[in-house]
DNA sequence: GACCCGTGGTA
DNA sequence: TTACCAAGGGT
């Protein structure tokens, strides 16, 4: 532990993010929250599952389109799924949106409407975890709970040299993070701390010189900042195949399958397939001289890689086969596909 | 704690 | 090209 020297830290953090805080869609910037103004609960909620393990420059475009579409949690209650699971297409871990409509639909139809304000009301619902719960408390409701992010973790690790690798640090990170929280200001000091993490004290080639805690910094003293905080090794990706086959019919409609909520790619618009193995059987949904595209689509999930092989038909007219569905030529939008699929929506357009 | 769940940018 | 990384949550 460091010694009890005066380190106003939370005051260090806000005067920063007084002068730096970046200009975001979801936010209410620290002039107009110092005039009495609070961001709308649902825009904070919508952007915080957004910014789940994605980045910010992702997030804008979908939380312009969203908020445009769904200006308030009731519209969006009110949303069909395939609406909102369209327009979350290509944003990954589909979950979210799953979660995102259960949620909004217990707010809107239990709760008036309104988001609740204590961290522990928020926990409860669906796609709302230890972080976005604190967050939104923190931000939309200005209460001092403690955020810990990758941001945060990584600030603290660096801030206090803690060596113990991640997740097991996290107790001991989160405690740490607890003790500075301030009582003041403690929604602008939530989000000065991640914009640090995410401006200046970075994963890579952290911005030391310019950091507003370089001083009272301990890896920064020890020269430790770039290699913090330590991660447990994770497993390597196996790769594995599959098929997708695309059937048009002659006045331009697709066969195509909504997936099974549970699963990778959940509740997603997709091409009828195989398994994906390591050496899967083919299956498509019906019998026909399946052509086979030049290239293959090559993809990475979060935990394997993926090789599909592309085979194409012309779909019967009358025919719809048990389980899948006819998407019209107008109907159909790319970007209602999630990214594996779409990869091979492109290459067939290329073929 | 372990495992599952997407995607695009970056070095 | 490969591997790492990001405002995590659910089971």
């Amino acid at each position: 532990m460091r010694d009890g020297k005066d380190l106003d830290v939370s005051g260090v953090l806000l005067a920063w993010y007084d002068r730096h805080a970046r200009d975001l869609p979801w936010r209410v910037g620290p002039a107009d929250r110092a005039a009495g103004m609070c961001p709308d609960p649902y825009r904070v909620w919508l952007s915080e599952v957004m910014l789940q393990q994605t980045t910010v420059a992702a997030v804008r475009d979908y939380f312009h389109r969203f908020t445009a579409r769904w200006p308030t949690v009731e519209a969006l209650a009110a949303a069909p799924d395939e609406q909102v699971m369209g327009e979350w297409a290509g944003l990954g871990y589909y979950a979210r949106a799953r979660n995102l409509l259960k949620c909004a639909r217990t707010v809107a139809g239990e709760m008036g409407g309104r988001f609740p304000a204590s961290h522990d009301a928020l926990r409860g619902l669906p796609g709302i975890g230890p972080y976005t719960a604190a967050a939104i408390a923190a931000i939309a409701f200005d209460q001092p709970e403690t955020v810990l992010d990758g941001n945060v973790e990584r600030v603290m690790a660096r801030f206090h040299d803690i060596h113990d690798p991640l997740p097991a640090a996290k107790p001991l990170l989160k405690e740490r993070a607890a003790a500075l929280t301030p009582m003041r200001r403690p929604g602008d000091y939530a989000q000065a701390v991640m914009d640090l993490g995410a401006t200046i004290c970075t994963p890579r080639s952290p911005a030391c010189g310019i950091c507003p805690l370089r001083d009272p910094c301990l890896a920064r003293a020890s020269g430790t900042a770039a290699e913090l905080p330590k991660k447990s090794p994770k497993k390597p990706k196996p790769t594995r195949h599959g098929y997708v086959y695309l059937a048009r019919r002659g006045d331009g409609a697709w066969l195509m399958e909504r997936r099974p909520d549970k699963g990778l790619l959940g509740g997603m618009l997709g091409w009828p397939g195989s398994d994906w193995t390591a050496a899967p059987a083919e299956a498509p949904p019906f019998g026909a001289e399946w052509q086979s595209l030049g290239e293959d689509v090559r993809h990475t999930f979060t935990h394997f890689h993926l090789v599909l092989k592309v085979r194409t038909a012309v779909l019967p007219d009358g025919l719809q086969p048990e389980g899948f569905k006819i998407v019209g030529k107008h109907e159909f939008r790319p970007s209602d596909l999630p990214t594996v699929m779409r990869k091979a929506y492109d290459l067939w357009r290329g073929q």
